[in-house]
DNA sequence: GCGCATTCCTTGGCCGACCAAGTTAATCTC
DNA sequence: GAGATTAACTTGGTCGGCCAAGGAATGCGC
């Protein structure tokens, strides 16, 4: 309901603005909005996907086991960047939904092998047009070059994040594309 | 509107390129880059957090309280707009750390007040802290009309994501805020 | 070969976040 | 005022994520 917020036509040009600021959106306009469309953007990636029996999250391990037929476990797991008990039981999940298939590696039997499903085929269109629909609906109203600055102000961001953090997927996926 | 980057049939141009691109990126660069971000985003924003004895989330909760003293449940749900069993857990969790009181509202019974307690004081001016450092880390590297853009942007995305998941805090107010 | 570190994966625990369903209290309707 | 409706949480369950700790197989150093 954004019809009522009495206080929108008495605010602007208000000195006292600032007071009436949120805390968090005075010390990190950029992380406050960055949090929001995180949320925003995983819930509505969380509705198309509801339809065709995934949660969000689990759409990357699909879109790269399609990508690249079986892989071991571990090679996923850097792909994907996400801790390995988070794969872990993921994948159980998607196992027990019929979307994958696991299988012990023969030539290391520490190691498990991960392929999608011949069912789960089915989703790959639908998880493309879904994903397509989503980055429509998040660039609506955005012309070619407001979303390739876009796009590159969030890389920026992205790769601040990654020496912040020391876990940065983008090296891992370079060397992976690389061999 | 869809359809726009025309992978489909039209790329075929330098065919090693395109197929060596995951599947996520080919249908949602921007999305994809979101994704990450938001990962990494809160990644740090948990360790800074940690230190503080704050999870993830919990920083938005606290902020607010600190800025409004006690307030209604229901009010700071719909203000931080997660879902009530969440801010409920949340609570209980905050509680039992200290950081937080409640009580019944005597003026209806159903409802609860919240407030900040005297020891959570001194985490507001380290989370404060906290949240301008994970604000330079973000941005480092943008200069000032950089970060105007990006924020634009995002705030647009924002709002795009907004009438797609009929989910819309206080959008209203922050534009009006914002001037 | 033997021992130790490394790799690979799993389990358990915790938190944020969602939904569905339930409980209690206030409010609206007649 | 009795009954229905709505509002304000709460509980239980599930999933995505993390960390910490553990077990099993491999690889390395000697």
């Amino acid at each position: 309901m954004k019809a009522d917020t009495g206080t929108a036509g008495a605010a602007q040009a208000d000195p006292a603005c600032i007071e009436r600021l949120p805390l968090a959106a005075q010390d990190g306009p950029a992380s406050m909005v960055i949090s929001r469309v995180a949320r925003l953007h995983r819930i509505a990636a969380g509705k198309l996907l509801k339809g065709l029996g995934l949660y969000p999250g689990q759409e990357f391990v699909m879109m790269h086991l399609w990508d690249t037929g079986p892989v071991r476990q571990s090679d996923l797991i850097k792909v994907v960047d996400l801790d390995p008990s988070t794969v872990t039981k993921m994948l159980q999940r998607l196992e027990q939904a019929g979307h994958v298939r696991r299988r012990p590696d023969p030539d290391d039997r520490r190691a498990v092998l991960v392929e999608a499903t011949d069912s789960s085929c089915g989703l790959l269109t639908e998880v493309r047009r879904a994903w397509g629909e989503l980055e429509d609906h998040t660039l609506a109203g955005l012309d070619p070059d407001e979303r390739t600055e876009l796009a590159r102000l969030l890389t920026r961001v992205e790769t601040n994040l990654c020496v912040e953090t020391a876990d940065c997927p983008e090296e891992a996926r370079r060397e992976a594309l690389r061999g």
